[in-house]
DNA sequence: CGCTTTGCTACAAATAATGTAGCGTACTGC
DNA sequence: GCAGTACGCTACATTATTTGTAGCAAAGCG
């Protein structure tokens, strides 16, 4: 794959209007990218224990998306080991929380 | 590709925790969930006016998607053709709207 | 040094998405 | 009735992404 590295804004798939609401879309519409932003809610994990919180999912997506993520300024790695979330990206993460309330009624 | 249709809470990809946003970030974390979910939000479009919105996605997935998104109670295909929101897609939709305000912020 | 854990990579096999074409069913206007 | 058009939806070969398993180099520790 790719390494795709790239600007923050990266265009979301072909979608370059110009609207960053459209490279975020696609950014968290990507597989495990928002099950990782909810693991790390309550605090750095190590890319193990994420590999773990994330039922196993194979560390290639995994390292792919968290590189993804750190180049979108959502996450980081911190010096002494463990990827938690920047400020922005707790923001990000605050940002959609009610999620889990809406699941919680959706569950049905 | 497996029409995998099934109950609203179908387990999301291995995560059997019994937690439904599990399931929600699951179904969501698909290309094009969100999107499209974002396209509809405000009113219904036909199958080929979601397509040109969504930057001409292959009809393929996006028949795909809208029938998880259907099958999950999020979106409707209504009588008189064109897709739009459920009550229940609605409510999801404005529990991801402050994303447009973070992803203005965010853009640099 | 041996043992363990870290972040991260390789790579073949499986799965999903893309792009293009087209089907069957309406609904027009004539 | 019969073209013309738009609808939802499907086929299918090509391409991209994900999975699963194995393993690396670096760092910490006894």
């Amino acid at each position: 794959m790719a390494k795709q590295a790239g600007s923050r804004t990266r265009n979301a798939r072909g979608s370059r209007t110009g609207r960053p609401i459209m490279a975020l879309l696609d950014l968290l519409g990507r597989r495990w990218s928002l099950r990782i932003l909810w693991e790390l809610r309550d605090g750095p994990l190590t890319s193990r224990a994420l590999r773990g919180a994330c039922d196993e999912a194979s560390p290639t997506v995994l390292q792919a998306r968290l590189t993804e993520l750190r180049e979108a300024g959502f996450v980081e790695l911190g010096d002494g080991g463990g990827y938690g979330l920047t400020p922005l990206g707790r923001d990000l993460c605050e940002t959609f929380m009610p999620l889990h309330r809406f699941a919680e009624r959706w569950k049905v």
